[in-house]
DNA sequence: TGACAAACAGACTAGTTGGTCTGTTAATGT
DNA sequence: ACATTAACAGACCAACTAGTCTGTTTGTCA
């Protein structure tokens, strides 16, 4: 049968879950995403939703954990792991990113950065699974400027943890414009930008 | 007399509903500011509050318009006007502002870039207020840099328009990183890399 | 196959929240 | 002094929201 809707799936029914509150904490936040939205989104009832999770709480903090941490694994900490000259990766990685996710990440941002703001100032557990994040992310970038120095493409002077922070600040504060503007024309302006200064750092 | 609690002063009961409102804004956001809140703060009542605005939506958008414009007016279009030097300028006002506000700054960060993070995927209305203001700032930075290339301190071949945008970029990404990590060290060692960026501008 | 637990269904509740409405009090002009 | 209105006081309400509780259904394993 094609058609096993009725099937149960926890697994599977966890990770619509997941992925609705995903959807809705990256658009409004963590505060104003309501369970309810979530369930009639899922086309799911209270009695699963608390079956799964204790708390709206622990539903974000599963989203971080989840689904948040493996979107900048994947998008940035493996993506730079495949090349040699960390200038040519981070340019490259700056330009995938807008055109995989497309339209949505002209106008929500990016997932990490909105719920790091939004939270910091008042959840210490939530700032603490987000700046981790955020330093995995760091730490990714400047171990490429470490290799690029080791291979010869990265100027030895360069101080490669003070970099790392500044293009992912950049990069985000290039984000935050773009969705302010609601126009990917503030993107394609930071990152030439940026790439000015990446080619600063090279041999 | 000195203790006239009692004396009616309307245009001070606003601005104090609009101050404790940009307070809380500020550190929860529009969305969780609750107007309860507002009223314990301030010590005042539905009746007062509904009197001077007609909604939470209403004093949301004056405090953009009267509050948050005037901010970034004074922090950044002023201060920047009194410099010939336009990278003298804008490294004075970059160390100026985390002074001036304080601890404040590095736990809150940006209150026009937290508000317009926060609004500009779920309410057009509020996300062009706050957009105008960003360019309003933006072009401060863009006149300087312009008056700059006038009297010969910076070179002629820069793009004033999109360097004035990514200053404003990384200076947010900066502090976004600053509040995430809830220290000024981000901010200094992003200060750095700003200067390194504001120096290749020079003539 | 029959017990037993996991996976779900959905009515209900207690606490919030923005906003309304009917007053009362202080200023202001005549 | 008196009327009139602006400035406030605070009880009240309807809508909403996270979470609870009592079931019912489905899978699993002996």
């Amino acid at each position: 049968m094609a058609a096993e809707s009725k099937k149960r799936d926890p697994d599977k029914t966890r990770r619509r879950i997941l992925d609705s509150a995903f959807a809705q904490m990256y658009k409004h936040g963590y505060q104003a995403t309501r369970v309810d939205a979530i369930l009639s989104d899922t086309e799911l009832t209270k009695g699963a939703f608390y079956h799964h999770f204790p708390s709206k709480r622990a539903l974000g903090e599963a989203v971080i954990d989840e689904v948040l941490a493996g979107m900048i694994e994947q998008m940035w900490v493996r993506s730079l792991a495949d090349y040699v000259d960390p200038v040519v990766g981070i340019k490259a990685v700056l330009q995938m990113i807008p055109s995989m996710m497309g339209q949505q990440f002209a106008q929500l941002g990016c997932p990490l950065n909105n719920l790091a703001q939004e939270m910091s100032p008042i959840d210490e557990v939530f700032r603490g699974k987000l700046n981790r994040i955020f330093h995995v992310w760091i730490d990714s970038v400047s171990d490429a400027l470490k290799r690029g120095q080791e291979n010869g493409s990265i100027l030895p002077g360069v101080d490669t943890h003070g970099a790392a922070i500044f293009i992912v600040a950049a990069y985000e504060g290039a984000v935050s414009m773009t969705k302010s503007e609601q126009s990917n024309e503030m993107m394609m302006i930071c990152a030439e930008q940026i790439e000015l200064y990446l080619e600063s750092l090279r041999c």
